[in-house]
DNA sequence: ATTATCTTTGCATAAAAATGCGAAGCCCGT
DNA sequence: ACGGGCTTCGCATTTTTATGCAAAGATAAT
């Protein structure tokens, strides 16, 4: 079956399309954007796809496009935990395995999934109450490495 | 007075000041950031500066760059909707608790998620199709602002 | 129907960013 | 002290993105 190409000024009906498709999985370049839209049946190159999403107000991540609202969320690597960085008030350990982290009253099983997400090697296990979570490691050498990420990330 | 130039190892102190200077002023390139850095006793390169950008979760936006939980931020207030913006069609009111906001299509999605992530008060759910969306209210007063509000925003 | 103006777009290229590679320094084990 | 492994970095280059220019289509006025 034939694909009709769609012809010039269709910059709303082609705006429309790449707001879907940057929502719809990464992409991480124009050209590849660009392969995506012809796909569908949008004749376009990469210069325009430069002035949409210019226009369009997106963010380029390191890995991918976002759009503004999103950035927030899609701009996240394993370090970072966004917001919810201030919640963390303390890191201290307890022998040689186990790293107790204190924050503030309900945020603690929020910081303790975005860890788990975030799969850091040197943690494993974590545990956590309303106000402090338990990391487990598997000797004090891990033990080092997490409290530094730790540091570094919150900041404490 | 002579300048003492930082040596090797020195990524930490060097991130911190990327972090600072990216909050103090629009950084447009990463030439450019790699100058104020130098500025400051920095030795830099922009290879360095690319790498640390994306460990820091940096995002580009057209004309600066942006940090993780700055770029939502950044721009947006609670009304702006910044591209989103210009996918709304009409919006009409169904009864004293529906309003209808149409969009082209694909965008209703994104604009419905968009204004979930506003909390707006006078919604009390949201619902979307491919270019439709729902929202909600629990009396006529509270549609009347909702009405208001999109108006405003979208300029429909 | 014609003309002027505006918008949109791709081509080609300039500008900016990402990355392979090798060098240098640091850390750790012996 | 030495060697191996790792981290960090800049150089040079590749890859990606932005943009000047011209072409083509749409719109409006005559």
């Amino acid at each position: 079956m034939p694909i009709i190409m769609l012809n010039d000024h269709h910059r709303e009906t082609r705006r429309s399309a790449i707001v879907r498709l940057l929502r719809q999985a990464p992409v991480r370049k124009q050209a590849e954007l660009a392969r995506l839209l012809q796909r569908e049946g949008h004749a376009v190159t990469q210069s325009s796809i430069s002035r949409d999403l210019r226009e369009l107000g997106a963010l380029k991540a390191s890995d991918r496009y976002v759009l503004p609202g999103d950035a927030d969320t899609a701009g996240h690597t394993r370090d970072d935990f966004g917001a919810l960085a201030q919640f963390v008030r303390d890191v201290r350990t307890a022998g040689p395995s186990l790293t107790v982290v204190k924050c503030t009253v309900g945020a603690a099983q929020s910081v303790a999934a975005a860890i788990d997400k975030s799969e850091w090697p040197e943690v494993v296990g974590t545990v956590s109450g309303d106000d402090t979570l338990f990391l487990a490691t598997a000797d004090g050498n891990a033990q080092v490495r997490l409290v530094e990420r730790l540091n570094r990330i919150f900041r404490v």
